[in-house]
DNA sequence: GTACTCTGCGCC
DNA sequence: AAACGGCGCAGAGTAC
C-alpha cells in the first residue's frame, strides 16, 4: 500500500511551544503558509491557500493510504482545526502514522535534524528555510506579523518540501512501529485527545493569590540579599558572605539549615544534623531562607502553563508523550502532569479528606490570600499543594485511579527469584521495616509469618518507635536493586551517616536481604555485552539481547522489544583495578536534548528491564480500561487515573482490571496489589 | 537575539 | 570484587 507524507508550514500568534499543538491549532490567529504533499508513488504536489484541494489527498484518504507525518499530532491538529474550511476532509487517527513516534520506540534523537544527521541520510532539514519560517512567525514592534509576498511563501514552499522529502526518507530508513507498539501510539493519541479538564476559574483564584502573596516577600527578599529570589548562584554567594556556608539551595538544605525538617516541622532532637549550623545564621540570612522556603516552588509555573495550553473545551490536550523514555513509559508534557506536588498541609486528624478539600477549595476560590492564610496556612504553600485538584471530572463523571504498591521492588525481586520476599510482599507485610531488621538485628522483627492480624499491631509500634531505621530501611528496598554503592548511598540518602555504616547497608542488601539480585545485575551484564561482541543471540532471566542493524535489541518477556542505539564493543578498565581490561560496551541516548554515550553496565540494564516490565503490566490495565469502557485519561509510571461515569463499581472494576496480570506475568511470579481511590478531582 | 548548558524542582 | 535511575520544565548563565 503506498503512503503519503504531508507537512504545514503555519503561524499565528500563539506561542506553539507553551500551549502545544491542540491549542496552537486551534487559536483563532492560527493560519496554514502552504501544505506539501509527497507519496511512496513519486507524486508531489504543493498547495497554498485558494488553492482546490489536491486529488492525491482524497484519492490517499479514500484508498486507504497511511498519512505519515514527524509528530503527526501536529498535522492532525491543523488539518482538523484548520483544513476543513478549505474543504479537506479530516484523516482518521488510524489513518496516521508518527515518524516521531518511532524515532522515540527506537531511542532516536526526536528532531527532524538530529535524527537525520545521526542516521547519516542523505536528504536533510533546510535549516535557512527554518530560520525564514521562524521569522515569518515573529510579530514586529507594531505587533504585526511580516507580509507574505509570492516570493516569500515559494521559498517557504521549498522549505516544506525538503522537510516532507527528509520524512519520507526517515521513514523508509526506520520504518513502522510493531503492530503492538501501534496500539500503544494509538492509546496515547486516545488520552491526548481527551484531554484533562481543567478547573480554569479555581487556576485563576489560585494565580492571584500567588501573585498577591509572594510580591511582597520577593521585594523583602531583594532588598535583604539585593538580588531575585530565582538568582540562586548570587544569592548562595551572598549567604556565603555572611558567613552561612550552605552547599546549594535545595529545599532540603534551606530546610536543615533552618533547623526544621522538610515538611516544616521543627525537629525534637538532633536528627537534623543541620540544626547546629542554624544556631550562627543572622537574622537577615534566617529571614531570606525563610522565604525562599515560602515561595521558592516552582510547581506554581503549572498555572501560568494550564492558562497557556487550555483548549476551547476547557480541557488540556497533548499532555503525554508516548514512550518518552528508553524502556517505554510516557512522559508529561505541557503542565506536566508527572509531577504534581503531593500535599504537605497537615490537618487536625479528625477532619475526613473530603471535608478537607472542600475548606480549601473554599478558601482558595475566594481569590483572596490573606483569607487563605487565615483559615487555612501559608498562602502560597497552599496553593502548591492543591494544584493537582486543578484537574477536575467532567460533570457526572468521576475519577478513579489505582497504582500498582511498591511495583519496582517487586518486580526486581521476582525477577531474580527472591520470592521469600515477595511472599512478604503479597501478604502484606512492610518490607521496610523486614530490611531495617537485617541492617539492625537488634530491632524487633515483627512476626510475619503469624498473619496481618499479629504483625499489623507490631508494624504500626515499629514505624513510631524506629521511624528513622524504618526509612533507612526503605531507602534501601527502593534504592539498592540498581547496584548503587556505599558513596552514593551515603550522598543521597544518609550524609549525616559514615560511609562504613553505608557500606554496611549495601552489603546487607546484596548479601542478606536479596542476594539473588547482584546475580540478576552480572547476568544481564554478561548477556548484553556478549550479544554486542559476537552478535549471537543472549538470555539471562527472561531478557533477550541481539543486535540489529545498528540496534541492540531487549526483548522483554511480554515479547515488545527495547532498543539501545549504536551499541558497540569497548574494551574498559575495571575501577579497582586499572590493569584488569575486560570486554563491555557503550550506546547513544539522547540526554536533555543531546546525544550522549553510555557506558552500560549491570544496575542500569536491570533498572531498564524493570521499568520495562512496569511500563508492560500499565498499557496491559490500560487496554482492558478501555474494552470495559473505561476511558483513561492519565497514567503516572505505576498509577492509572480514569474518568467514567460516576458509578459504585468503578473502583472495583479497575482493582480487578489492574491486579489481572498478563499470562507471563503470572509466570514470572509477580506479585501485583492494586490502591485505588475516587475523586471528583485529582489528588494524591 | 539565539542556542546551548547547568542547576534546581517535582514526581515515579 | 562491581559504578551512573528516569523524565520535563523554568530560570540563570554563557558563548556566539
Amino acid at each position: 500500500m503506498p503512503y503519503l507524507v504531508p507537512d504545514y508550514e503555519t503561524r499565528g500568534l500563539c506561542d506553539l511551544t507553551a500551549a502545544g499543538a491542540d491549542a496552537y491549532a486551534e487559536d483563532f490567529s492560527t493560519e496554514v503558509l502552504c501544505l506539501d504533499l509527497i507519496a511512496s508513488t513519486g507524486e508531489h504536489v504543493i498547495w497554498y491557500p485558494g488553492d482546490p484541494v489536491p486529488e492525491l489527498w482524497t484519492r490517499a484518504l479514500a484508498d486507504g493510504w497511511m498519512f505519515i507525518a514527524h509528530n503527526a499530532r501536529f498535522e492532525r491538529a491543523i488539518t482538523r482545526c484548520i483544513m476543513g474550511q478549505y474543504g479537506f476532509p479530516d484523516v482518521p487517527v488510524t489513518q496516521w502514522h508518527d515518524t516521531m513516534a518511532r524515532c522515540a520506540n527506537l531511542v532516536l534523537p526526536m528532531k527532524l535534524e538530529k535524527v537525520a544527521e545521526v542516521l547519516g541520510l542523505n536528504q536533510r532539514k533546510d535549516m535557512e528555510g527554518s530560520r525564514l519560517v521562524k521569522a515569518l512567525r515573529t510579530p514586529n514592534r507594531r505587533g504585526n506579523l511580516p507580509d507574505l509576498t509570492p516570493t516569500i511563501l515559494h521559498r517557504v514552499g521549498q522549505y516544506c518540501t525538503q522537510d516532507t522529502r527528509t520524512q519520507l526518507e526517515l521513514h523508509q530508513r526506520i520504518g513502522w512501529l510493531d503492530p503492538g507498539e501501534r496500539k500503544v501510539w494509538l492509546l496515547n493519541q486516545k488520552m491526548n485527545d481527551r484531554g484533562v479538564k481543567l478547573d480554569m476559574p479555581l487556576v485563576r483564584n489560585m494565580q492571584r493569590i500567588v501573585d498577591e502573596a509572594s510580591a511582597p516577600l520577593e521585594d523583602r527578599f531583594r532588598e535583604l540579599t539585593g538580588f531575585n529570589i530565582t538568582q540562586g548562584q548570587k544569592v548562595k554567594s551572598w549567604m556565603h558572605e555572611q558567613g552561612a556556608h550552605l552547599p546549594d539551595l535545595q529545599k532540603e538544605t534551606v530546610a536543615k539549615w533552618l533547623g526544621k525538617d522538610v515538611d516544616g516541622e521543627v525537629g525534637e532532637d538532633d536528627l537534623f544534623a543541620g540544626k547546629d549550623d542554624a544556631q550562627g545564621l543572622i537574622p537577615e540570612v534566617r529571614e531570606a531562607l525563610e522565604i525562599k522556603q515560602l515561595i521558592g516552588s516552582s510547581s506554581i509555573k503549572k498555572l501560568a502553563r494550564m492558562e497557556q495550553c487550555v483548549s476551547p473545551d476547557g480541557r488540556a490536550h497533548g499532555l503525554l508523550m508516548y514512550h518518552g523514555t528508553g524502556p517505554g513509559r510516557q512522559a508529561g508534557r505541557l503542565f506536566q502532569p508527572h509531577n504534581f506536588p503531593r500535599g504537605t498541609l497537615v490537618f487536625d486528624k479528625s477532619i475526613k479528606l473530603a471535608q478537607k478539600q472542600s475548606m480549601i477549595l473554599e478558601a482558595l476560590n475566594t481569590g483572596d490570600w490573606e483569607y487563605v492564610e487565615a483559615v487555612i496556612g501559608p498562602a502560597v504553600e497552599t496553593v502548591v499543594s492543591s494544584l493537582r485538584y486543578c484537574m477536575v471530572a467532567e460533570q457526572g463523571h468521576e475519577y478513579v485511579a489505582g497504582d500498582f504498591a511498591g511495583i519496582q521492588a517487586r518486580v526486581v525481586l521476582s525477577i531474580a527469584g527472591e520470592y521469600e520476599k515477595t511472599a512478604l510482599m503479597a501478604a502484606g507485610a512492610d518490607v521496610y521495616i523486614d530490611m531495617a531488621c537485617d541492617i539492625w538485628p537488634e530491632l524487633p522483627r515483627p512476626n510475619w509469618a503469624a498473619g496481618p492480624e499479629v504483625f499489623g499491631p507490631q508494624v504500626e509500634a515499629f514505624k513510631k518507635a524506629f521511624a528513622e531505621q524504618r526509612g533507612t530501611g526503605k531507602n534501601s528496598v527502593l534504592g539498592l536493586g540498581f547496584q548503587m554503592g556505599g558513596p552514593k548511598f551515603q550522598w543521597k540518602y544518609a550524609t549525616d551517616r559514615d560511609l562504613e555504616f553505608c557500606l554496611r547497608v549495601v552489603n546487607t542488601y546484596r548479601k542478606e536481604w536479596a542476594p539473588g539480585v547482584p546475580k540478576v545485575w552480572y547476568a544481564l551484564q554478561d548477556a548484553a555485552v556478549a550479544a554486542v561482541w559476537d552478535g549471537g543471540v543472549h538470555e539471562a532471566y527472561g531478557i533477550e539481547y541481539v543486535m540489529e542493524d545498528r540496534w541492540l535489541s531487549a526483548r522483554l518477556p511480554s515479547g515488545r522489544k527495547m532498543w539501545y542505539f549504536d551499541a558497540k564493543p569497548i574494551r574498559k578498565a575495571m575501577p579497582w583495578d586499572p590493569d584488569d581490561i575486560r570486554r563491555a560496551f557503550q550506546y547513544r541516548a539522547t540526554k536533555t536534548g543531546q546525544l550522549k554515550t553510555i557506558d552500560a553496565f549491570g544496575g542500569q540494564l536491570t533498572e531498564n528491564y524493570v521499568m520495562g516490565i512496569e511500563r508492560d503490566l500499565m498499557t496491559h490495565a490500560m487496554f482492558r480500561c478501555e474494552r470495559e469502557n473505561l476511558p483513561v485519561i492519565l497514567d503516572v509510571h505505576d498509577e492509572i487515573l480514569i474518568e467514567p461515569k460516576s458509578g459504585p463499581d468503578n473502583r472495583t472494576l479497575l482493582q480487578q482490571i489492574m491486579e489481572d496480570r498478563p499470562r507471563w506475568a503470572v509466570d514470572m511470579r509477580i506479585p501485583v496489589g492494586v490502591e485505588v481511590w475516587s475523586n471528583d478531582r485529582y489528588r494524591k
